[in-house]
DNA sequence: ACTGATTGATTACGGATGTAAATAATCCAT
DNA sequence: ATGGATTATTTACATCCGTAATCAATCAGT
C-alpha cells in the first residue's frame, strides 16, 4: 500500500479484464481484447509482464501457462488513480468536477435518483 | 480540434497558470509556480516548449521574452483529458464515476444543494 | 561599446509507454 | 522421441516525461 505504481491506461484494460475474470491465463485475456482493442497478442504479453513488475498482478505456474490475478484492489487502484486526476485536471476540487461529469453525462432517471440520494445523505450527516 | 494534445500531469499546473494569467511571461509564470512545486526554473521553460509545440500553447514576441498565451480553451482541455480518464478508469460508465467522487469527497451544504438541483434538472429534461 | 544578467533554444539522460518481433522453454500429438 | 504449436522471456525501438544543464541570443546598465 506503500507507492502505488502507476497504470497507464493501456494497462488499465488489461486490468479490467483480470478484475472481471481472475484467476485467467493470459490467452483468455487477449481473447477479450481482441474485441475491444486492435493489439497484437505480444503486446498484451508486454503488459502482462510490466504489471507484474510493477507488482499490480502476480501469476501462479502451472505447466507452461500462467493463471494472473490482481495484487491490488480494483478499489484502491480507482483510488489512486482518481486522487491524481482531480488533483492536476481540476486543481483538487471536487465540486467542479462532479458538475462537469453531471452536466456531460446521460444518466439514466435511476443513476439520477441514486445519486441525489446519496448527496442527500451526505448532508444530514 | 482534431487531435488533441495529451497534457501530462505536470503540464497542467503550467497550463493553469496561463488560463488564470494569460498573456504571461515566462518569469511570470516561473515565480507562481515557485510556490506551488520545487521544478527549477529550467524545467519550466522546457514544459514551456513543449506545450507550444503540442500546440497548447501559443506567444508572441515582445523583444527577447515571450507572453504566452493559451492556444486551447481550460473548458475543451479538461473535457478531453475528463473522457480520457472516464473512459479508462471507469470503463466509460459515468455514474460509478460519480458514486465514487461523491462519497470520497467532502462537499460544502451549498455545493451538494448545487449538485442534487443539477441533477434535478437533468431528470426533468 | 562592453559586460553581466536574463531569456530562449538545444542537448541530455534515465525511466515509462506503445508497439511489437525474436528467442527460449514447454506442451501435445503422432 | 520429435516436431509443431503454444506460451513465456528477452530484446527493440521510437516517443514521451521529469528533470535539468549548457549554449546562444539579447537586453540593460555603466
Amino acid at each position: 500500500m506503500v507507492d502505488r505504481p502507476e497504470i497507464s491506461t493501456s494497462e488499465w484494460q488489461v486490468m479490467n479484464v483480470v478484475w472481471e475474470k481472475q484467476p485467467v491465463t493470459a490467452s483468455t485475456i487477449i481473447k477479450h481484447l481482441a474485441k475491444s482493442s486492435d493489439w497484437s497478442a505480444a503486446t498484451i504479453r508486454t503488459f502482462l509482464h510490466r504489471l507484474v513488475k510493477k507488482g499490480a498482478l502476480e501469476f501462479e505456474k502451472d505447466g507452461n501457462r500462467y493463471e494472473y490475478r490482481a495484487a491490488v484492489t480494483k478499489a484502491s487502484t480507482i483510488k489512486h488513480a482518481s486522487r491524481s486526476f482531480l488533483s492536476s485536471v481540476f486543481a483538487g476540487e471536487t465540486a467542479p468536477l462532479l458538475t462537469h461529469f453531471v452536466k456531460s453525462s446521460k444518466l439514466s432517471p435511476e443513476e439520477i435518483s441514486k445519486l441525489r440520494k446519496l448527496l442527500e445523505e451526505k448532508t444530514s450527516k
